[in-house]
DNA sequence: ATGGGGGCCTGCCGGC
DNA sequence: TGCCGGCAGGCCCCCA
């Protein structure tokens, strides 16, 4: 589901539901997601006060009091439904679900969090947080893209090593965190570039573009709460709105939004995904 | 070393 | 109405 923009919705509305406060128990309904669960979760977790909520690209980062940060990552489905019984502002957020109900973090305040993921392609970890560096999931991650280590010569120099075309490069997470499918054919789009070019064919000038591109798409997303397709939802509850300023993405056979041009969105396919643009604009 | 394809899962939608 | 194929916001693994 999420790309980074939806993963940092999903933070800051999470963070005055959960930081500084203590969970009290955790419910495990399976043993495994895309991956087994850590050893001991539920027992590493309880009397367990969480003190920061942090996002590294599309990973969610809860920081423990006793050292350890679980790690939470939504695959495509995963969603954190809100619920609560004793807090007097507080109402539940979100419909009882039932099935895919994977993982039920019960805290000290009468606040619950459930995971649920109907593909399963969710992760949850928890390592030592002074080790984070060497965790297997952000180990290779690279620079956030709303960071200051991205930049035009960062990406620059990493592009040119390039002969992947450039929208699997946006997709690389070890070249730029946090971009998935959308966001990567947002802001070739906006950048006036062909998904297929070879990222080492790209010059300069272009490449600088694109960088501004990808950081104007990210911060406007988050600022409308991210996209929600199928059911993604804001930790409140609310639909996020990104997904009516979508130019080229599911937008196959619509006119292209770029004033005076006439040209269609076309979807095709790389690395087994789809990529959508405008062939006449996009070059 | 890098790039591309397969696979992991369930749900939904369109076509027959 | 029901079944089937295709597709979906991600990412690890394997092979050339």
């Amino acid at each position: 589901m999420p790309e980074l923009p939806e993963v940092e919705t999903v933070r800051r509305g999470l963070i005055p539901v959960v930081q500084g406060q203590t969970i009290q128990d955790v419910q495990v309904n399976r043993p495994d997601l895309r991956w087994p669960f850590p050893k001991d979760m539920a027992k590493r977790l309880s009397q367990e006060t969480i003190t920061v909520l942090r996002r590294r690209s599309k990973y969610l980062l809860a920081d423990l009091s006793g050292g350890e940060t679980l790690l939470i990552h939504l695959g495509m489905s995963g969603r954190i439904l809100i619920s609560g019984t004793t807090l007097g502002t507080f109402i539940t957020k979100h419909p009882i679900q039932k099935k895919h109900d994977h993982v039920v973090f019960n805290f000290s305040n009468g606040v619950r969090l459930t995971f649920n993921d109907p593909r399963r392609f969710g992760t949850i970890d928890i390592f030592e947080t002074e080790r984070e560096h060497e965790n297997k999931y952000l180990r290779y991650i690279g620079p956030e893209p709303l960071g200051n280590e991205f930049d035009s010569t960062y990406f620059t120099d990493t592009a040119k090593s390039r002969k992947a075309s450039i929208k699997n490069v946006l997709l690389d997470q070890r070249i730029v965190a946090g971009l998935g499918n959308i966001y990567a054919c947002e802001s070739l789009y906006r950048a006036r570039l062909s998904p297929k070019r070879k990222a080492c064919d790209i010059s300069k000038k272009l490449l600088d573009t694109l960088v501004i591109h990808i950081r104007t798409v990210l911060e406007e997303a988050i600022t409308a709460g991210g996209s929600s397709l199928r059911d993604f939802r804001q930790a409140n509850g609310e639909l996020g709105y990104f997904q009516h300023s979508f130019a080229v993405y599911g937008r196959e056979f619509q006119p292209c939004k770029t004033l005076n041009c006439e040209g269609k969105i076309v979807r095709v396919f790389q690395s087994g995904r789809s990529s959508f643009y405008c062939p006449k604009c996009q070059k």
